[in-house]
RNA sequence: GGGCCGUUAACUCAGUCGGUAGAGUAUCUGCCUUUUAAGCAGAGAGUCGUUGGUUCGAGUCCAACACGGCCCA
């Protein structure tokens, strides 16, 4: 504390000093009746002339953002939630009293103004300041006033600077809420009920993931943060929920990059009485609307690359897709030996337990993921790496799967649900003897699961969307990190 | 896990061949009543990420480590 910066010292000081004039500069009294956009809505086509007709006064709270002093008068900017507004102070207006003390105060400050409003010279719509109060001290100095805050890491480990300083971050912020708004309005419109599931689970299921682990000391068990909110929503279906969602944290202990944070937003939604193309076209449906909602159009553009959300989309066989879009030859996507021979010499590994679903699912992340730019839904999984999906009745080796691509990501993934529970039942059993070959992703026996479809699970489809990954598309942001508030990094080194 | 890059004042960044640390913004002082990253004059502000090494001398060279970014697995 004795060696803190100058800059820092000098607040405390002034704190000290208005504690010491009888002014609290942490109060909460001051109650602002407007907002800054509010005003530029309803005053900003005004001229001067008629601005001076007006005799109304206006209270605004917010950010002293810039300053630009003279000797007995001030411009400045206030920054509220709403945006920014000039600001304009006369010693002649408030008194010498008023206006030293003004100048006492730092960028950076919760200020209150009540004023009128005015235009300038320049026409800049403009606050009078009549009275003003310091509501809340900052001691802390703001990022330099013209490049801001750029350190990227700085930017995360600090994201209320970050927000305070950078209005386009401020911006992706507020189209996330808007994304998960229109979703959760899209959802209910066509009668799925929004339900909550359990985030602790005893046992972590309906994905391939490795789960975080973490203990209960009064039940003294262990607890998984949930991977997946899968297995849950199934067994609402099971007690007669027909069609219900969720938008909700899953957690998965693996790498972190540009498209993995450990705790990512899932919207997983399940409707009895359909298969996975119903569902294939109802999201083709919902992130086209959800692009108009946002945008006006169904075309945006996402790291330099345009994009056509236009319903329909490409639908793709993996296996059509890993000759047509990946390049390799027909002849040895469809020989199971040479598909594997294949990976391996491309350094994919196979554990004992698994096979040409693996090799397959593998080679299609090097060579087709990254392909597909433009909306492509992937269909007909191998049953091997599905193993919550339906068969699909004409080959019991694929799954009624599908995932969908957009800019080279996976932005979801669906199918048909399996709802045998004998089948159920054998699938998990073969998880658990990859888990116990040493695959830590493999799933885990879910009995009670098993005995809930013993109970009847309707014929129904299920999808999950990945919300971080749309939200990254829609505003063209590059990393996962961009569109999460607090992104997980290492403490301060 | 590997490779490359970065870490210097509160922020944004320079720092040459190894020779006592620089700018702009911000802060402080003075001037300034229509500015727009206001202007002018002056001042203060540094554990150069950390630890070790080489050297008469290290922000600079070497090594390890920490944190971050990008790419790869």
């Amino acid at each position: 504390m004795q060696d803190e910066p100058t800059l820092i010292r000098q607040r405390r000081e002034k704190i000290r000093a208005l504690r010491a004039a009888g002014i609290e500069p942490f109060a909460n009294t001051f109650r602002p009746h407007h907002r800054v956009a509010d005003l530029i809505a309803a005053y900003g086509h005004l001229d001067q002339g008629e601005l001076e007709k007006l005799t109304a006064t206006f209270s605004l709270a917010g950010r002293l953002m810039l300053l630009r002093q003279f000797g007995k008068a001030t411009f400045f900017h206030l920054q509220d939630e709403s945006g920014r507004l000039q600001g304009y102070i006369q010693r002649q207006e408030v008194g010498p009293e008023a206006y030293t003390f003004f100048k006492q105060l730092d960028l950076g400050d919760i200020i209150g103004l009540t004023g009128r409003l005015f235009r300038t010279k320049t026409n800049e719509l403009t606050l009078a300041v009549q009275q003003f109060v310091l509501v809340t001290k900052a001691i802390q100095p703001l990022p330099e006033k013209y490049h801001g805050l750029t350190d990227v890491e700085l930017r995360y480990r600090r994201r209320y600077v970050d927000l305070m300083v950078n209005p386009e971050v401020r911006e992706v912020f507020r189209r996330r809420s808007r994304i998960i708004r229109f979703l959760r309005d899209f959802m209910d419109q066509r009668g799925f009920l929004e339900v909550e599931t359990p985030m602790m689970q005893p046992i972590p299921g309906g994905a391939t993931a490795r789960p975080f682990q973490t203990y209960h000391n009064v039940l003294a068990m262990p607890l998984y943060l949930r991977i997946a909110p899968e297995l849950y929503l199934k067994r609402l279906l099971v007690g007669g929920f027909q069609r219900v969602f969720e938008i909700n944290r899953n957690f998965r202990n693996e790498g972190i990059s540009t498209q993995h944070n450990p705790e990512f937003t899932m919207m997983e939604f399940y409707q009895a009485y359909a298969e996975y193309e119903d569902l294939m076209r109802l999201i083709e449906e919902m992130v086209a609307a959800l692009a108009q909602d946002l945008y006006g159009t169904g075309r945006i553009t996402y790291q330099g690359h345009e994009i056509d959300l236009t319903p329909p989309w490409r639908r793709l066989a993996m296996a059509e897709a890993l000759t047509v879009v990946g390049q390799i030859p027909a002849e040895i996507v469809r020989d199971r030996q040479a598909l594997i021979k294949l990976a391996l010499e491309q350094g994919v590994t196979l554990r004992p337990s698994e096979g040409y679903g693996r090799a397959m699912a593998k080679l299609f992340d090097l060579h087709v993921e990254p392909k597909l730019i433009q909306p492509t839904f992937i269909t007909a999984f191998p049953i091997e790496i599905s193993p919550l999906s339906r068969r699909c009745q004409d080959d019991p080796e694929l799954a009624d799967r599908f995932e969908l691509f957009i800019a080279g990501k996976e932005i979801a993934n669906g199918f048909s649900e399996l709802n045998d529970p004998e089948d159920q039942r054998q699938r998990f059993l073969k998880q658990v003897a990859a888990r116990e070959a040493g695959n830590e992703e493999a799933h885990f026996m879910d009995e009670d699961f098993v005995l809930a479809l013993e109970y009847g699970m309707p014929p129904a489809a299920g999808a999950g969307i990945g919300i971080d990954r749309l939200v990254m598309l829609l505003t063209d942001s590059p990393s996962i990190r961009d569109v999460i508030l607090f992104p997980q990094l290492r403490p301060e080194g």
